[in-house]
DNA sequence: AGCACGCCGACT
DNA sequence: GTCGGCGTGCTC
């Protein structure tokens, strides 16, 4: 005899509410079932989430069918521990446990159902963060913990990029032999799928951000590998830190975390002084290789000073392998008629047309990457002809060449092989951890990273010097026109020297880690309509006594035919300010705003 | 989210 | 007269 009647099922809707439907006598379902019902007069797929006797609803629709049992109750706990720590309905996340190929409708590829782990006795977890600069010494720390873990469960081993997760399997392989899975978003829905299915149990998994959610019952232990890095904040909805959840489900499942960096990020610096993490790291030997502050305030040049172009010099002849980063790509920054001044700017964005000298004409939107064909005569005054203004990184290889013309330079990747010069964007920088070195550094424009108006720039920009100084053998040059930024002053010693003072900094200011800042961007392709409705969403969460600001125009202003406005609201860490939050985008979407939430 | 319904201004 | 943008309400 069935003793429940009623199914609660939620859907991968923007809506937190779940719906009752009635269970027809010849189908058996259990939590976390994967059925098909009739919703809003089409077919789609559900989760069951709740078994009830009864429901207050009084026509309720059948279940059509059960399809498989893919979820379990835990997965149902954790979805809805993060639909209150994100404002995101509990659907988004719970369908965001299973591969793509079981979100549609589709009979059953299952060969298995999910089963639930029972729950281990109530126990300490241990959070550690080991402190190596480089990832085989990381590893070799860590290893021996994932062993033992996995004689008694799944572990998981969260990487911030593709490109590192493959060069760490070829380390990894060697002691799992045939043993390791590897879990991310670029695979196809098959591939996910057959990978879903295969570490559901006893597994060894390497994944991107995504694995987290994929995460099998029996899972045992954590390690999160590069644990500062900003590809770990999910950058499109639902937006998260995986840092959050990962304490969230370590929590849930009271198992142990390992985070492992180079330079720790400052909420586990944080969770460090604390003493909620333990920290694990060598005797302090800073110094190597040395970072070298150039101030070069009172430098006619823009770029190519006199002094930079005597280091490079002097370091060519000593024979030594140079990389050289300016972070513009392209030839040039801007493209404006030489006869009425017009800039060049992208039809969909505010972002000023780049140039490449590889794409002959072609200006490129470093926002939306859009390629736009750049007449030769201003189509505005009709008569002015349209040049290049601003550095690209391939304008500095021609200046460079035009200097030192006996030596070989080359960009980044093409010239890599045999150029004792290469000049590269910052971007290089993530793909020296596939073990790349070279003897000196020259960081031509250290300014553009602490010049935006971001509470993060300061932080990032020591992270950024500090990593890269790492993949240098002998010395740093951080060119700089503010000297006597904060930044420089602990760039050179002791790296807790400058953590300390950015905890103060943010701790008197009420910034992240001591208390949140949410940012909701708004944006419509109606620039007036988009700035009333942000001016009254302002005044709304004014009315809630909420410390707010804005409306801001965000950067870029205009992206792909979108204007852009954001709002920051300022709180303390809490349920209040996250259940406001909710109420508020609720009645946003009513009005059919387009809207990102950010939370920090 | 996605859809239907109903209100009001614009325009062949 | 009707077409369509937009606010509102609903989905078991």
């Amino acid at each position: 005899m069935q003793i429940y009647k009623v199914a609660k099922v939620v859907l991968p809707i923007a809506l937190d509410k779940d719906f009752d439907y009635s269970i027809p006598s010849d189908l058996e379902v259990r939590k976390g079932d994967r059925v098909l019902v009739n919703f809003g007069g089409s077919r789609r797929v559900a989760i069951v989430v709740d078994l009830k006797k009864e429901s207050v609803i009084k026509h309720l629709k059948p279940l059509i069918e059960v399809l498989d049992s893919c979820l379990t109750c835990e997965n149902i706990e954790f979805a809805r521990k993060l639909s209150k720590l994100y404002p995101y309905a509990m659907g988004e996340f719970l369908f965001m446990m299973m591969p793509p190929s079981l979100k549609r409708v589709s009979r059953s590829l299952l060969k298995q159902p999910a089963y639930e782990t029972s729950r281990q006795i109530s126990r300490r977890v241990s959070n550690i963060f080991i402190k190596r600069d480089s990832f085989p010494q990381r590893y070799s720390i860590w290893k021996e913990k994932v062993k033992e873990k996995l004689k008694q469960g799944s572990v998981l081993i969260c990487f911030p990029q593709l490109t590192y997760l493959k060069e760490a399997k070829k380390i990894i392989d060697k002691d799992f032999a045939g043993g390791v899975r590897l879990v991310y978003s670029q695979q196809s829905q098959k591939e996910l799928f057959i990978n879903w299915q295969q570490t559901r149990n006893n597994a060894l998994i390497l994944g991107t951000r995504v694995a987290l959610f994929y995460y099998p019952g029996d899972l045992n232990l954590i390690v999160v590998e590069e644990e500062n890095s900003p590809y770990y904040f999910q950058e499109e909805k639902p937006f998260y830190h995986l840092l959050d959840v990962v304490g969230l489900l370590s929590k849930m499942k009271e198992i142990d975390v390992i985070l492992s960096a180079d330079y720790p990020a400052l909420s586990t610096y944080k969770l460090i002084e604390e003493k909620k993490t333990s920290l694990n790291s060598l005797k302090l030997k800073e110094g190597r290789p040395q970072i070298k502050v150039v101030d070069i305030s009172g430098v006619r040049q823009r770029v190519i000073t006199p002094i930079f172009q005597e280091l490079l010099r002097k370091n060519i002849r000593d024979g030594r392998r140079i990389v050289v980063i300016w972070n513009r790509k392209g030839f040039g920054s801007y493209l404006s008629c030489l006869g009425c001044g017009h800039i060049l700017k992208c039809e969909r964005c505010s972002g000023l047309l780049q140039v490449s000298l590889k794409e002959d004409n072609a200006g490129l939107c470093p926002y939306c990457a859009k390629k736009t064909v750049v007449p030769k005569i201003c189509n505005k005054c009709n008569s002015g002809y349209i040049k290049t203004f601003g550095l690209g990184i391939e304008r500095i290889e021609v200046i460079l060449k035009r200097i030192f013309p006996e030596v070989k330079i080359g960009k980044w990747q093409e010239g890599a092989a045999d150029a004792q010069v290469i000049l590269a964007t910052s971007k290089i920088l993530s793909s020296l951890y596939c073990g790349y070195n070279f003897d000196v550094g020259f960081l031509l424009d250290a300014d553009s990273f602490f010049s935006r108006p971001d509470y993060e720039a300061t932080f990032n920009a020591f992270i950024y010097v500090k990593q890269l100084s790492l993949f240098l053998k002998e010395a740093l040059y951080v060119f700089t026109r503010n000297a006597n930024h904060y930044l420089f002053e602990n760039l050179c010693g002791n790296w807790q020297d400058f953590y300390g003072y950015e905890l103060g900094l943010r701790r008197e200011l009420r910034l992240p880690p001591f208390g949140n800042i949410i940012k909701i961007i708004l944006r419509d392709k109606n620039e007036n309509k988009l700035l009333k409705k942000s001016q009254a969403l302002y005044n709304r969460l004014k009315n809630k006594k909420l410390e707010v600001y804005g409306p801001l125009a965000e950067v870029p202003f205009k992206l792909r035919g979108n204007f852009r406005y954001s709002l920051i609201i300022k709180g303390k860490k809490g349920y209040y300010l996250r259940k406001l939050l909710k109420e508020e985008i609720k009645n946003l979407r009513r009005t059919h705003v387009k809207l990102a939430v950010i939370i920090r």
